[in-house]
DNA sequence: CATGTCGATTGATCTGTGTCAAGGAAACTT
DNA sequence: AAGTTTCCTTGACACAGATCAATCGACATG
């Protein structure tokens, strides 16, 4: 099911060959630690849509994205799903501590991990300060993202939401393009409707119809059915609801 | 604004006189290392109602709830507020390595708090490890305890939330309490109508529609406004929407 | 005692989003 | 090339929850 890969040689954001070594894990380790980290890492690659990890699956490791987009999902007794971590390259998944992974992991693209069997990653922590150190500030900021997304959840309306999707996409991804004239901005969508439904607490129908309005209002403009372009970024923030002012760096 | 108080002689959840001693940050801490914590500590008290911290204040200390209930909120543009994190005893608030609070901190009954000024306290993370390892464990689990929520948010009922909400205060009170008979379990709202409606997205008046359906229904009964008794709490969890069997320890 | 305030309840009505259903475009299979 | 599947769009209608409004009880204040 999981085949295991040779190195990649490159990832977008990884300076060297992986990410944990300049942000998700050990900015501040020195050649040591890092030569022990680098003895007990490994690849993982998965194929789009397939599933990474079923809730309450023994989970033995503790990773981080290379390449690709993957996503956690929780899942009700009557099949109601409700997405709740969405990782880009250089996030971090797992919990050291704990066995089972409590939510449904899925690639939603093709994705490279970069693993840590997670009994000797705990060991490391212990012996190496700076690891956890990290992995709390990391933490944080992911609580951080998950409280504004819900405020998302709880009080934006479809439209507000679609937009900050939208947004926060834009923003991932235009860090890493050649930033067009003006604020354009272009992207391919990585998720499927259906996936943006379950990240925004929506049917999929209903993002259909607001994705619609955006195009119709000449917020965004699309190609096929996933090639996205906003031609101003400003007006798109405008449509999310948020503080267009500061943004959240007050 | 804050007046600040002496040593409370006695907190429900404390053993001593702060709860940071054995659960919040220290619970592995040798007898000079407690020492240093005491040496920085200080309490304040706030009144029910009174605002802690307004969004972007500078915020120099963090803190841990000693008693009472205080809460984390997020408001837009328009007025509409989403509450993002409620705060009992044992709780910590603050960011190490952030100046200012990035959400509107209550006080929704009166609280008394643990605090300890930023400086010190970062400074005595570095010197021992056990603190960042407590906070990073605090912090996942607020992280889990953030995405279940936000399941509420995207996916559940009114009913649901509703039924949601009261499981959370009922288990966290009932840990407190002598268990009465068969679980039945009585506890007093801490939150009022309005507060209930930003914690779970939605109105004051559906919260009060949707909690007389759960007395109608015999799910729980109320005394006064706030005093509810739940004479079954396994009817209860079912109206959650929530896995029954095994609950979130699986 | 009258008056005002605050929190809560309840009713009437409106509306945004869900539900159900049909169909289209592109990619893949045979 | 025809059929199948996957992903997406659009329409018609229903309904859960929002909105607007009136009222109530408890408590405080002059």
């Amino acid at each position: 099911m999981n085949r295991t890969v040779s190195i990649p040689k490159t990832g977008p954001q990884s300076c060297g060959d992986c990410p944990i070594r300049h942000r998700a894990v050990c900015a501040r380790c020195d050649d040591e630690e890092l030569v022990q980290l680098e003895e007990i890492k490994f690849y993982r690659s998965y194929q789009a849509g397939q599933v990474i990890a079923w809730s309450a699956d023994r989970m033995d490791f503790v990773a981080s994205v290379v390449t690709g987009i993957a996503t956690l999902t929780q899942t009700m007794e009557d099949g109601r799903r409700q997405m709740v971590g969405l990782l880009l390259p250089s996030d971090f998944v797992g919990r050291p501590g704990r066995e089972t992974a409590p939510y449904d992991v899925t690639a939603t693209t093709d994705v490279v991990m970069c693993c840590f069997r997670k009994k000797p990653f705990e060991e490391m922590m212990l012996r190496t300060p700076h690891i956890g150190q990290r992995l709390l500030e990391m933490t944080l900021d992911e609580l951080d993202a998950a409280r504004e997304w819900m405020l998302l959840l709880g009080r934006k309306t479809a439209r507000e939401k679609i937009a900050s999707l939208l947004a926060i996409l834009a923003r991932r991804d235009a860090s890493l393009q050649l930033r067009e004239p003006e604020g354009v901005i272009s992207f391919e969508l990585p998720l499927t409707r259906e996936a943006m439904s379950e990240y925004l607490g929506l049917t999929l129908e209903t993002v259909s119809r607001q994705i619609s309005a955006l195009r119709k209002d000449g917020i965004i403009e699309i190609r096929g059915k996933r090639q996205i372009t906003v031609p101003d970024f400003d007006r798109l923030l405008e449509e999310t609801g948020d503080d267009t002012d500061g943004g959240f760096l007050v």
